[in-house]
DNA sequence: GACCGTACTCGTACACTGTACGAGTACGCA
DNA sequence: TGCGTACTCGTACAGTGTACGAGTACGGTC
């Protein structure tokens, strides 16, 4: 009974790899505040102690997670212009950003930033270096794009609902609420119940919206400044 | 001695604003993960479990403290044109986030969103309705300006300095690391080594550059769509 | 006086967190 | 047989949010 081991558990090995692939997973499934040791390491059907020998610590576990949505991200390709490749970039950005929702805080400003976080900064910067921008240039396209498509993922985040559809259903639902408040906040109550009722709110169209605005702005400015 | 309590402390009574305002002290001088109830309580020389007359719980405090941010921020003026005002709230809100930096992440998306949040948000709606957007063009002006702002608000919060003197200094620290790294990463480090250490790398202006690229393209389309 | 309700404070306890420490197992090599 | 290296994990400790319920102080009504 000890030694054959009779079939019912083949546990894969841990790794380092696998750790950080199962807390991501977690913390796509349950939220990032929910991830503690002790139950990723039930997850892995292991000892709470034993992720400690793959991982120094949480926090360097939480480093790693945001390494792998990095990782998802796709480089701009050096074949397309510049646009292009930009545009690619930040829809694959916001793609991960979604999957991974708890990530959306984390990824910007983290110290330690990881390989793959290290590559796609310097695919942006040579995409841009490339296409003609100046050195001070290419900083602040980045900047604007980067804020643009973090703090949009960062709305999405926070937001009640996940599809242009469910949107209107959640603003009817809100909508006595709001009519309550109609006469103090008419603008509001316009908004809710003028637009996002009869129209839906769509984030894939609003994000592109922004992002082409973005985008024609800065090609205008690429020579000047 | 039990009764006239010699003046050695007039302990202000406790109150929801003085537990909010000692909330939002404290995790401006040590973080918001620092901020457990019973450090705040202590801070406010009180036992533990007096904070739960205030507040319903933890999450609750912190939504009230995320108001008190929001109250910080200057609403659009309706005298001004409508580039300065939203110009105007989009600095105050840049030094609101950056006076609490842990309110970063926690503005955006927050159910239950308090009154200041309101009184933010129809002020602005307000302020692009008069200036002539339509209403789906007013969703689109506010969601690109959130976005970049709060974006940006995050990437601040996360740099390691906090001024442009500072930002040589750093880019100095680690320039052997990236020279270190300057053949796998060429444009990385041209950035660093040639501009960030010889110019520096001023947040204030770069804030203003993309804010201005934005309002710029959204007058451009104020009349179209 | 006695009694009650309301406002407010807080000690204790419980389940849960991250992780330091050190003992335990398995294996290849001397 | 012994030793080192790789790996696992039980126990323990300090710290967390908060449920529960007892405690105090004070105003009003008999």
């Amino acid at each position: 009974m000890t030694k054959p081991q009779p079939a019912t558990e083949p546990p894969a090995p841990l790794s380092k790899a696998r750790v950080l692939e199962t807390a991501v997973a977690f913390a796509d499934r349950h939220g990032i505040e929910a991830l503690s040791m002790r139950k990723l390491a039930d997850e892995l059907g292991a000892g709470a102690m034993s992720l400690y020998y793959y991982v120094p610590n949480k926090e360097a576990l939480i480093d790693g997670m945001v390494d792998i949505v990095f990782s998802e991200i796709e480089a701009p390709s050096l074949e397309l212009d510049w646009k292009a490749a930009m545009r690619r970039r930040a829809h694959s950005t916001r793609e991960a950003l979604n999957r991974h929702r708890w990530a959306v805080g984390l990824m910007e400003g983290r110290m330690d930033p990881g390989p793959a976080s290290i590559r796609i900064r310097e695919a942006i910067l040579g995409c841009l270096r490339r296409a003609g921008f100046s050195i001070a240039m290419t900083i602040q396209a980045y900047s604007v794009q980067d804020a643009y498509i973090y703090g949009f993922a960062l709305q999405e985040k926070g937001l009640p609902f996940e599809s242009a559809a469910e949107s209107t259903e959640v603003a009817e639902a809100t909508l006595q609420d709001v009519s309550d408040l109609a006469e103090s906040f008419p603008y509001l109550a316009e908004v809710v119940a003028g637009h996002v009722v009869s129209v839906g709110y769509d984030f894939g169209e609003s994000f592109e919206y922004g992002l082409d605005l973005i985008l024609d702005a800065l090609d205008k400015r690429r020579d000047e400044g």
